[in-house]
RNA sequence: GGAGAGAUGGCCGAGUGGCCGAAGGCGCUCGCCUGCUAAGCGAGUAAACGACUAAAAUUGUUUCGAGGGUUCAAAUCCCUCUCUCUCCGCCA
């Protein structure tokens, strides 16, 4: 959420950046109605006032039937006013749940997601002298993955993990938790995988994109990412400056209905509904959100190195990054069969957007009460990891190899 | 699922209709005193939204879990909801 102090004053300036990330943003309604809401307000007060004054002299007062008439007819006066103030405030309310983040001025400008500038590209394209299967044949072919079943149990888009299939997809979770937590000092948390539209509407989840959620009939919401429940652990809370910064992990499923990608890679691992991802997460001061999202960008990378698959770092253009994020960084995995990298990591920084709407503050060094700087990346995706692995490790005799790194997670090097 | 108790400031906790933004304590900050790893004394110490200001000072309003109601007036009375705790039942 923007400050709306921050708008009122800068509001052409603000309008402006709002457009690169989507041309029909306008802020000419919010600004008429905080106009409108503000003189409203301004008369209410006085009138709330003169309550006041009258209630106080009340209790003391010889002639308190005049009083009370006139109380009576402030007091109706109020009430209405105050009937009109409450409305233009949750509208204007509505309109800043829903306007995004400012994006970065370093921030490449564009509709189009695949202006993407590339940052840069680690490791050898791998070249293979024989025919490659993708994960799907391969999953099938050496029974570690199944979709049908998946399908019988549960519908499209789900995922059976088999046998070895299984113990490399929790290698990898236990490898990419103890990298996190052991050598990059992240605290780790199991969190609910259900949660509140309170909490969802923290990280930006909610009002705006409610059909990418699974609801159940608590009016809990499935967890879509453990970003959501990782921020939301210090939602209303004061931090102290010396804490800071808190930086946390979770290894948790996530759950996406993935509304609007009909047809949109099907087959696989690539989109389900339920997949697995390591998550970061950490708290900061507004001066050092910049550099600490870099880090974040280092800690998810390190995998990646450490499995030896080669990847590419891009920073999305203006109309690609999430509503809550000024800058998004992602990393992209090469996967062979498809000739080209995709997604495992998208890594944030949201400013104090959404610690303005989860009301969580720190205390700096002089006392004062500030919004926290929150910045999330992905540490990484299990679900797109996999495949990429078993593709890039596959070998001509049909066997796949496991990456070193993990063969004391997996107790096999081999499938 | 059944029965009961509760939700007040950073924390603990008092307060049952106007004198309550709220006693008292703890914590914290500043000052004094003292000379010994501590104690004593004094002062200060909520936030949000406005107005004013270069900024501060100042000032208005709001806030005692949330929402609604009664009343001239609500932390206090009534209703609904949420959450926490205890007991019983069921259960991994």
């Amino acid at each position: 959420m923007l400050d709306l102090k921050f708008i009122r004053e800068n509001s052409d300036l603000v309008e402006k950046r709002l457009k690169t990330r989507k041309k029909d943003i306008s802020l000419k309604e919010l600004l008429e109605m905080d106009e409108k809401r503000r003189n409203l307000q301004g008369m209410l007060d006085e009138k709330k006032s003169q309550r006041n004054t009258i209630n106080k002299e009340l209790p003391k007062s010889e002639d308190k039937k005049t009083l009370i008439e006139k109380m009576k007819k402030i007091s109706e006066e109020i009430k209405e006013s105050e009937k009109e103030e409450i409305e233009l405030s949750n509208k204007i309310q509505q309109i800043l749940w829903e306007l995004p983040n400012i994006p970065h001025e370093s921030v490449k400008i564009s509709y189009n997601e695949e202006d993407a500038e590339i940052l840069s590209t680690w490791g050898k394209i791998p070249e293979y002298d024989f025919e490659l299967k993708d994960h799907v044949d391969l999953g099938i072919e050496k029974n570690i993955l199944d979709f049908e079943r998946a399908a019988k149990i549960a519908g499209s888009r789900f995922a059976l993990y088999i046998d070895k299939g299984a113990r490399l997809e929790r290698a990898l979770i236990n490898f990419m938790l103890d990298v996190q937590t052991k050598e990059h000092g992240y605290k780790e948390f199991m969190t609910p995988y259900l949660v509140n539209a309170d909490s969802l509407f923290t990280t930006s989840n909610l009002p705006k994109f409610e059909e990418d959620l699974f609801k159940t009939q608590d009016n809990l919401y499935l967890l879509p990412t453990s970003e959501v429940t990782l921020v939301n652990i210090h939602r209303d809370e004061i931090l102290e400056e010396n804490d800071l910064p808190l930086k946390y992990t979770a290894y948790t499923p996530c759950f996406r209905r993935e509304a609007g990608s009909y047809g949109k890679d099907v087959r696989g691992l690539i989109r389900t509904h339920q997949f697995n991802k390591v998550e970061l997460v950490q708290f900061t001061t507004p001066e050092t959100s910049y550099e600490i999202q870099q880090k974040i960008v280092e800690h998810a990378e390190e995998i990646l190195k450490r499995l030896g698959l080669s990847y590419r770092k891009i920073a999305l253009v203006t109309s690609d990054i999430s509503n809550a994020s000024i800058k998004t960084i992602d990393i992209e995995v090469w996967v062979p069969t498809q000739g080209k990298y995709r997604e495992v990591a998208s890594i944030s920084n949201c400013t104090d957007f959404q610690a303005r709407r989860g009301n969580i503050k720190y205390r700096d060094k002089e006392g004062k009460l500030k919004f926290v700087h929150t910045l999330n990346g992905s540490g990484l995706a299990t679900s797109r990891l996999l495949p990429a692995i078993i593709e890039t490790y596959q070998k001509k005799d049909g066997s796949i190899e496991i990456p070193e790194v993990l063969r004391k997670y997996t107790g096999f090097d081999a499938i």
